[in-house]
DNA sequence: TATGAATGAGAATTCATTCAT
DNA sequence: TATGAATGAATTCTCATTCAT
């Protein structure tokens, strides 16, 4: 095993292994011995890079989302027009549709370990959970070059509907189909109300 | 405490009590013992009705998805256009916002419980799954008076999106403005492409 | 079910049919559901039958010992010569070799039930022990015709070794033949030394 | 604590405290935290060492089998003339009577353990089994000097029902006392038969 | 820094026993 | 007399965490 210099760096490598695992059994699910023995080093290393398994946790969705949100930035680049952009979109979540499923199930055990009742929540947890929100949101209005609140919300939560779309089996949601109907249901509500479109978004249709 | 008389009934009972402690805590992080302390019996009694904790929780979500099922069917009517029709499903999900918001971190517990590797799926839980996607599918394209593959699948990715929602503390979706704009975007959508609509959709708007 | 009338009679059927259970098992290892549902009665029952599951051992020994020793008795009869007698009796062992294992099997549990430390053995569990010692002796003697300690032993001995032997799989035992070979060495032995031999003995050879 | 250096030398220290207690209580009635606690250690380090109480109580037996082996081979030294050899083998089981009482239990005990219903029989517990069974015979022939298989089968057998004859209160075998019989019994069986008697045996008289 | 032995509280599950019906 | 639901202490086993090396 090479003697890695960087403890800080050592400690970010551990954390991003840890993706499937916690992806595949869930937080509660899985015990620091099984998260040791993935990442080949023995329990007590484990707890000499993070104080105990929560914040280990903690520590790891927020590595996560920071990665998250830089991969993100550098692989989509906004397009010309609105259509553009929105294939753009949907695009990288298509091409990423394993991970960001594997992500949403991160995410939604995460957010079931924080409001589990009777435990204060601990500050750093809460504002990893807050820096993810904003920062996705910030990102979209960016890509998609308008703010407009309602339409932002509907694109939002048609995504995260779609990163739920693996959970089920028997159904399998066509991420580029689905983005074509959307881009021509926006277009053509963008059509007949051109009124109630902020004018950066008209600018783009 | 009063002998129970009819075995499989009282068991149902319990099985629906379980709903806001498994929402809350997650699968793996109850214990049998905050379950039956919950239900207010004892540990011996749970396992009286209950081979073993994962059975209890299979059987939980099967009792869930028949009662959510049953419940939809009755509370929701098919209204006459087009647009009544996704109002009422909206409203209906609105009114029930927290419960479905719950219901969905039961069904992610419920798919990585199944999914977690080396167990193999036991074919009642397999046909628990299969039964709750198979039936939600119906009861939308019942309501919502027309099988247009892609429209129900936009429907129901957006849905699945809308219960994920609540899971964001900074940002709140108002599902009824949401619901409106998907009105909007549909109608101006077949509006403009009269020709790739099926009829029983047109002969809705 | 009929109703037995008789409550010691019903007692006793359902003691004579635990010997498999218990013989398989062990007293240990076997709980009172699974006696009870051995039996085809509910545990109310078996505790309306018996005080708990150590009494019932205690009394099921018991009514097993009585039995065996009356059995013995009725089955095996004084034969004229010596050789006569030891065949009787390895023929009596030979022909119910399977019971007799399974009865060993029984008495080390009741023996190591009764000598687990710390715990009292109750007075009538000890008589039942020294009640079966006894009697299986006096029969024997009876059996043979003659009362030379040394030879009692050594044949009493002998047969607890036949009884053991059904344990080693690899191994099989030819109770016939170990009696033949026996004969012959008694046979033997009371030739070569006449006058270390009791009257009884030698009038019998 | 000291940490333990060598894992296996230290599992089989463990086994070995471990005899005066199952053969007190049997493998039924013993708890884990008793053998933790006998042991001097906590239940954890228990299921550090073996994966369940079963498999602790097979590798237990296992290991017994082998040292016992090992010590009989040590202390028993073949003697000149037959009788000498036999007096020899009755002296050892004289000697450690008491253990070899204890180990005529813990066999039982294994035994029904080994073959209670509905359990498959691990591999490993089944060859713990015979080469118990395969070593004690292979023994007692090497110390016997000869191969005559009914006799030695008799010898086996007449051990066999020694080791347990301690389970009887009332009774006391005298194993010396038997030895000399035997001894004269068979001296006076082969002087008797010399025409069915191996060779081997024969020069040993 | 890295290991894995050791811990003991706590998890799932079992079981003798009780008791209302 | 017979049932089986109900109990909770006890059992087997797990797991986060500590610590000597």
């Amino acid at each position: 095993m090479p003697k890695i210099v960087d403890h800080d760096q050592y400690r970010k490598e551990l954390l991003n292994q840890c993706f499937d695992l916690f992806a595949e059994k869930g937080y509660a699910s899985v015990t620091m011995r099984q998260i040791a023995s993935w990442l080949d080093v023995s329990t007590g290393t484990l707890y000499h890079y993070f104080p105990n398994k929560e914040m280990l946790f903690a520590q790891f969705v927020d590595e996560l989302s920071q990665r998250d949100i830089l991969q993100a930035k550098t692989e989509m680049t906004a397009g010309q027009t609105l259509s553009d952009r929105i294939r753009i979109v949907f695009d990288y979540f298509e091409r990423n549709r394993d991970y960001f499923f594997k992500q949403t199930l991160i995410c939604v055990d995460f957010h079931q370990q924080m409001h589990r009742e009777g435990i204060e929540i601990s500050d750093p947890m809460k504002q990893v959970g807050e820096r993810i929100e904003q920062s996705v949101e910030e990102l979209l209005i960016e890509l998609l070059g308008f703010d407009e609140p309602e339409l932002v919300s509907f694109l939002m939560t048609f995504i995260d509907g779609l990163m739920m779309s693996d959970m089920y089996v028997t159904r399998r949601v066509d991420f580029q189909k689905q983005g074509e109907l959307i881009i021509k249901m926006i277009n053509a509500y963008v059509e007949k109300h051109p009124n109630s479109i902020a004018p950066d978004l008209k600018s783009l249709t």
